[in-house]
DNA sequence: AATGAATGAGCGTTCATTCAT
DNA sequence: TATGAATGAACGCTCATTCAT
């Protein structure tokens, strides 16, 4: 469960006001590619949204990679971190713990900054390397989580099999994104799909019918 | 299932060089996206791939817009024309016919085309109008071959019923085109998915338990 | 009082079906340059306005050049015709001619086509020697006439002084056409500046104290 | 007596250096117009008379209309402001100040500047919204000194009769522009036109006899 | 820490022109 | 006659980046 970190780190530290300049930037960051997309994506335009010249953005990230990884992994941190936070709240009933989580998962594509922001990561990992990179951890680090419930629910099922059941759950959830999310035209069968998603993935975990 | 049509035809109608010259423009336009991604996409790439001056793809192609929803109406056309000769020849047993089928759009994925394309369409159609139109209705279409098969397997699945079971496995397949897509960590996971995928899957419609 | 011809007329001269085809484009070319001005006047727009291709525009005007010196001359040329015919038709008493023409002259101002031509034609002058040329024998055709009424109103006035006081009316009126022409902010005004145009140049010419 | 002002100003503030960039590059924008007319004028050709790149005008004045906007007013400006200094030092006697005053602005005619700059402005008035509020402004101004002399010289004379007056002779005076301007056929008429100028305007204003 | 100034590259688009059909 | 096809140049503009202040 490798935590990527941005190579060069942003400066300002030990400044809270440079502290609070990088977040804010980052904020801004967010804003614009939830606004206008990658392909619209400028330093000018996070600068502007930012309240501050863009020399001075530079100073704080010298290139746009350096922004745009920053952005990445804060967004892919906080997301996790809300993730695990949950999953150490869910109770002790694995079965209750798996509805409750894939509930939560679902109803979060509802929002708008999930439903924006994972396309663009999706589409950038097929041409930008080290989004990739990240990509892939955080969906280890999210795979992790659900291979431990799945593991409690039916614990005759092998490592291979946990890993797969899991790998299965989390790629069919992430797929609704882009029917169900912010402005889909799907959105009000948000809890249908919910239903629909608990039963199937629950009986193939306990049928233990699962490819070794 | 209305047929998308692009508003203001290319030229080149009367001489078949004008012809072959708008193919193998949409040609070169596609391999930009799949390789550059459309952040990185651009008419003086997609002249250059062409073997044109950029001059002259502007004569086929007035404007950018006019070139992209082109390519994307084509490609969606193809992939979709590929999915209903399949379901055409895939014999009479509905769960036979389901089988291949799933297994059909699932190997699909590991295709570069597939895997690249799709996501940027995802991510387009966030932030522009004109392909989440283009985007709703391919799925439109796809999920009505998913439709009829479903009511044949299980003809005691209401309207409803039908719609959002189709909804709910067209949305988990797409998914996996980030894990097991071209390129992707879990690609040789495919068959593995092929069989959990049809498991839960028909399991779901043949129970029958689905909201209402 | 030279008649400036084009070097190389347009084609399609026996043909009557050419023949209206050089008009309708000429006519286009007047309503491209009233409406957008020389500065966004091209030949795609005239063609456009036209209802033919480019490729057709340019078989009778092979350049651009070729078109505007055409166009011009021919807006120039009904321009003083119209005048010419007003002059022949306008009485035998001189300064009754003379109040006839001026208010002629400059109600004409007010429409839309004399408003906006003259100004482009003066711009281009200072920029294209031959549209300097076409626009200084117009007026040396246009002074023609005032000369000689004026000579008919103070029969005592020398040849120069005629010259003098001709180019001083004809340069006055030519001013009010920023003032009171078409959509000007003194269209209203148009009434008051005949009389008052009439009452003071017949005073300069009755008066007859004029340079020599 | 409204004073226009740019809207987004250009940038160049605090250092000095961005203070005579902006004004060497309005000084190269005013020879570009004059040289080579609006139809001609272009943001590379500004940039490579100011001596710099196109990307550094650019941060100057981010859009061509900043550019144009700013310029036209400069030049309206300092124009204005040399007629108004001249009205200030014309003396007592209304009549000498008239004959100084139209004087001067018909020799100014005769400037390159003033002959090539004006029709510009007429011809884009009739395409550019923003140009025809310059110029309406300018000239409402102008205007305003003549009425001034005007009331003076015959304070008999109702505000409508001395604005008509005003507006008569203004327009008549611009008109020579064309016919005694820089490199104009009648420039060496100049001090002829300031003579019958002189003489008939002023015995419009002193007979009295103007539409009211 | 923040802004000003400048560059060079690339973008989508418009255009006059030429030539083949 | 008329259109189709293609080119090369220029346009206004946006951008990431660098460096001075």
């Amino acid at each position: 469960m490798t935590k990527i970190s941005v190579s060069k780190k942003p400066r300002g530290g030990i400044y809270s006001k440079g502290q609070s300049r990088v977040s804010s930037i980052i904020t801004a960051a967010e804003n614009i590619l939830i606004e206008e997309g990658y392909h619209n994506f400028s330093l000018r335009k996070v600068a502007a949204a930012a309240g501050i010249k863009l020399g001075n953005l530079q100073y704080y990230f010298p290139t746009k990679d350096e922004l745009v990884k920053t952005m990445l992994n804060q967004v892919i941190e906080v997301y996790l971190e809300n993730f695990e936070m949950l999953r150490a709240s869910a109770g002790e009933n694995p079965k209750e713990q798996f509805r409750i989580i894939l509930k939560h998962i679902i109803n979060d594509l509802n929002s708008k900054k999930t439903t924006v922001f994972f396309p663009e990561i999706w589409s950038l990992s097929n041409h930008e390397e080290h989004v990739t990179q990240y990509m892939d951890a955080m969906y280890g680090r999210y795979r992790a989580i659900l291979e431990e419930i799945i593991t409690l629910i039916n614990p005759s099922l092998s490592t291979d099999q946990v890993k797969r059941v899991a790998l299965f759950i989390s790629a069919s959830m992430e797929g609704h994104t882009i029917f169900i999310g912010h402005k889909k035209p799907w959105q009000k069968e948000t809890d249908n799909i919910v239903d629909m998603a608990t039963q199937s993935f629950l009986w193939l975990i306990e049928q233990g019918n699962v490819p070794d």
